[in-house]
DNA sequence: ATACATGTTGGAGC
DNA sequence: GGCTCCAACATGTA
């Protein structure tokens, strides 16, 4: 479900809860949630991927997770994390993290490091690599103060579609390749997005789950690198290996 | 039935 | 106090 174009999508489906007011809030989140109750939503935003639903005096933030899910106007069978009851609608959210933050999110947030974001800026994400010269790029690009809303499909897509391998160090990389990276972290979270849309995120996938390289047809490994120790699919014929 | 995965965090243990 | 590790998360799918 959730890298950051889906978290878009979401907040895109959530567009027309603004102006409408929380007649109760419930769930088994530990977050204080009757101080939401009688509040009217200012805005829904997302950060990566963070959904936000923004109070004038407070924002809930919900993190996915790895299987969260969520319904509107409709339930599940499980209890939901947290059920946010309308005058005429509901929405529903299921094994995710809630916070509340009382703070307003331009406070809390980089708009400029969203992959997703009108504010996001390439060049405040190349300053950010350059602190980081020993980092590997499988770990670079989960990197949510870097790379906020990439997961780790767009890791897996974007190190194929520049041709770079996961094990290169971010320092070790010519700037050329450096800028590469960043446009086509930036470049394919929008096609994610579009093709999320159209249910067709999958067939596209030329290097995730896959098991031979689309480019010279040898097969894929896959490891599990880096800090986090997550899945990657890379061709070690085509992606260059820069350490 | 079992393993595994589009992710993060909080707390235990050192 | 800080670092690392790992369980937990009312899951869904192969």
């Amino acid at each position: 479900m959730p890298e950051g174009p889906s978290i878009v999508i979401l907040k895109e489906e959530l567009a027309l809860f603004k102006g409408k007011k929380v007649i109760e809030a419930t769930g088994y989140a530990k977050a204080d949630l009757t101080r939401l109750k009688g509040k009217k939503i200012t805005a829904i935003k997302s950060w990566g991927k963070h959904l936000l639903i923004c109070f004038k005096t407070c924002t809930v933030r919900i993190h996915l997770l790895l299987f969260g899910t969520y319904r509107i106007n409709e339930r599940k069978a499980s209890n939901p994390t947290l059920r946010l009851s309308f005058d005429k609608d509901e929405l529903n959210f299921y094994t995710c993290a809630v916070k509340i933050i009382d703070e307003p999110p331009d406070e809390v947030y980089d708009w400029e490091v969203d992959l997703l974001s009108d504010q996001w800026n390439p060049d405040k994400v190349l300053k950010l690599l350059k602190k980081v010269p020993d980092m590997l790029l499988c770990d670079a690009l989960l990197n949510q103060d870097i790379f906020a809303g990439a997961g780790n499909i767009i890791k897996n897509e974007v190190l194929f579609r520049t041709h770079l391998h996961p094990l290169s160090k971010v320092g070790k990389l010519p700037l050329k390749k450096k800028k590469e990276l960043i446009q086509e972290a930036r470049q394919y979270s929008f096609d994610f997005l579009e093709w999320k849309k159209a249910y067709v995120l999958k067939k596209h996938w030329l290097a995730h789950t896959r098991k031979t390289c689309p480019r010279c047809h040898i097969p894929f490994i896959k490891a599990y690198l880096g800090m986090t120790q997550r899945r990657s699919f890379f061709c070690n014929n085509c992606q260059i290996l820069y350490e």
